[in-house]
DNA sequence: CTCGACACAAATAG
DNA sequence: CCTATTTGTGTCGA
């Protein structure tokens, strides 16, 4: 598995659109290979969830943006909130990104344990970040096929301890199996049948023009339990394009490899196919899930695949869409129900608390990542009413969340980025909240089957709004913390909202400044 | 109808 | 400021 994809040179291309493209130049973009390490510009671009460009795919889409800014699409798509997390930070006009699928929480397929003489067992955390080409509509999490979208993957065990050798115990068996390595990879399945897997596709960056192929499993070490105290240390690699955890791991020479990170982002997937009846007809929509696995390496002792699933853990269900976004634009799917726009009032509940997401989800594990929050669609960033405040820290708790939770969640109406929107509403950039989110990655790996709470991980104490005081800056280098910024409008709603502890902001009060 | 390919244009990054 | 690169997407054809 040296590198999936040739190195994307594919210089070959001759000149189809004559766009330019001549010959992979930025190399940076290359894809990602297993072991190597991204260079500068693939970590800022994509491997860092929270730090991605800047602006970047937001404002990229000419059809939302011209769209929205002149005329308002229908309510549905009305701007919402977005909990941007993103800390691209460091300086205020940085737009920020919308919010991202969440994942649900860990399943575990068996055991994991040291095998030495402490048969000391181990807990597994995967941590996954859907980066990119997702947006909200009709309070589903949607993307479009021909779309790309990154996920940034990691796991991590606890304890950690590098040199120990680790048994995998299959649930349901007897057979335990040495783990000489760990791999993760993605891939996706229909939400009604996991069974029916869909196929993802990995593009390079001349796209049409280099080859496709599918995620493969990269081979990762796990990410120290330690690291976990950053988030965003996890998630951020150091300026100088390595992993910072991955540091950490290589230097105990553990034996996976030198060359393996401790995370690494699956760029420029998109699915293979759409999801069936994108809302067009009356037939039941399809939705898929974004699955990632963690892997284990057991050698010949398992028969000729030496890869064992260990564990992996499906994201919210999503909506693929096959057409090009003017379609959808002025169609309305149907419906009825989920019309968020109807109801303003998203508010379901649902919860979603999104921002943490990332920077938490790193280490916890299946918390925060829920966060669908609900927006709705309220036009009204201020009028409503939900004045700040609604909140209320329930969050981190919702009931309602578990099982379904994603699916609630998600049809509780995202919360809908819409660049354009952003320039509509309000643009301040410098709201930019800073959030520390630090929940306390505990979950239990025990089994959670699939639902688990996910709660729990969320602080919302922990969390910190407003800190904007401007010091973006800071944070952002500093490292560890987690700022996100919220663009203008907060649609806040006052359920929703209470999922967001951190992103409320005040409406306008504080952000002005600056 | 969906998928795939081609091609254009916009935005970003350097 | 300019250019190279990348990606989103409109559209046509299969």
């Amino acid at each position: 598995m040296a590198h999936p994809f040739p190195p994307v040179a594919y210089g070959g291309s001759s000149s189809t659109a004559g766009q330019g493209m001549a010959h992979a130049h930025r190399s940076t973009t290359t894809l990602p290979h297993p072991g190597t390490h991204l260079s500068t510009r693939e970590l800022y671009t994509s491997a860092t969830p929270a730090f991605r460009r800047p602006d970047h795919h937001i404002q990229r889409s000419p059809s939302f943006s011209s769209l929205r800014r002149h005329n308002p699409l229908s309510p549905t798509s009305t701007p919402a909130a977005y909990a941007s997390l993103k800390m691209d930070a460091g300086y205020p006009g940085s737009k920020t990104q919308p919010s991202i699928p969440p994942l649900g929480s860990l399943t575990s397929l068996g055991h994991l344990s040291y095998s030495d003489q402490s048969s000391t067992p181990i807990k597994v955390d995967i941590n996954g970040v859907i980066d990119k080409g997702f947006f909200v509509a009709d309070s589903e999490w949607t993307c479009y096929r021909r779309n790309y979208f990154s996920c940034v993957c990691s796991f991590s065990l606890t304890p950690m301890m590098h040199n120990a050798p680790i048994r995998f115990l299959p649930t349901g068996s007897t057979q335990a199996y040495n783990v000489y390595g760990f791999a993760m990879c993605i891939s996706a399945v229909v939400s009604d049948n996991d069974s029916h897997t869909i196929d993802l596709v990995q593009h390079t960056p001349k796209r049409d023009k280099g080859p496709i192929a599918k995620p493969e499993k990269v081979r990762l070490s796990a990410k120290p339990p330690q690291a976990s105290h950053h988030p965003l240390t996890s998630l951020y690699a150091g300026p100088d394009g390595s992993l910072g955890s991955s540091r950490y791991e290589q230097g105990f020479g553990q034996s996976q490899q030198s060359s393996a990170p401790t995370e690494h982002t699956f760029e420029r997937i998109q699915f293979k196919q759409a999801t069936a009846n994108n809302g067009k007809r009356r037939a039941a929509q399809q939705y898929y899930h974004l699955i990632v696995e963690l892997w284990a390496d057991v050698g010949q002792q398992g028969g000729s695949d030496p890869w064992v699933k260990v564990a992996y853990r499906k994201s919210a269900k999503m909506i693929v869409r096959g057409r090009s976004p003017g379609h959808y634009q002025s169609e309305r799917r149907g419906s009825a129900s989920s019309g968020p726009g109807g109801s303003g009032g998203g508010s379901i509940g649902g919860g979603g608390y999104s921002s943490g997401m990332l920077g938490p989800s790193e280490y916890s594990t299946g918390s925060s990542m829920m966060g669908g929050g609900g927006y709705g669609q309220h036009y009204d960033p201020r009028s409503s009413g939900y004045g700040g405040t609604r909140h209320h820290h329930e969050l981190t708790m919702e009931p309602m969340i578990s099982a379904e939770e994603v699916k609630a969640i998600a049809d509780t109406k995202g919360y809908q980025y819409y660049p354009a929107t952003i320039y509509e509403g309000e643009q301040d950039p410098r709201h930019q909240q800073q959030v520390e989110l630090f929940s306390h990655a505990r979950h239990d790996v025990s089994e959670s089957g699939t639902t688990h709470s996910m709660s729990a991980a969320f602080d919302p104490t922990k969390v910190k709004s407003e800190m904007e005081a401007g010091l973006p800056s800071m944070f952002y280098h500093g490292g560890p913390y987690y700022s996100a910024q919220r663009c203008g409008r907060f649609e806040g709603k006052a359920t929703s909202s209470g999922q967001y502890p951190t992103l409320i902001p005040p409406p306008s009060t504080t952000m002005s400044m600056t």
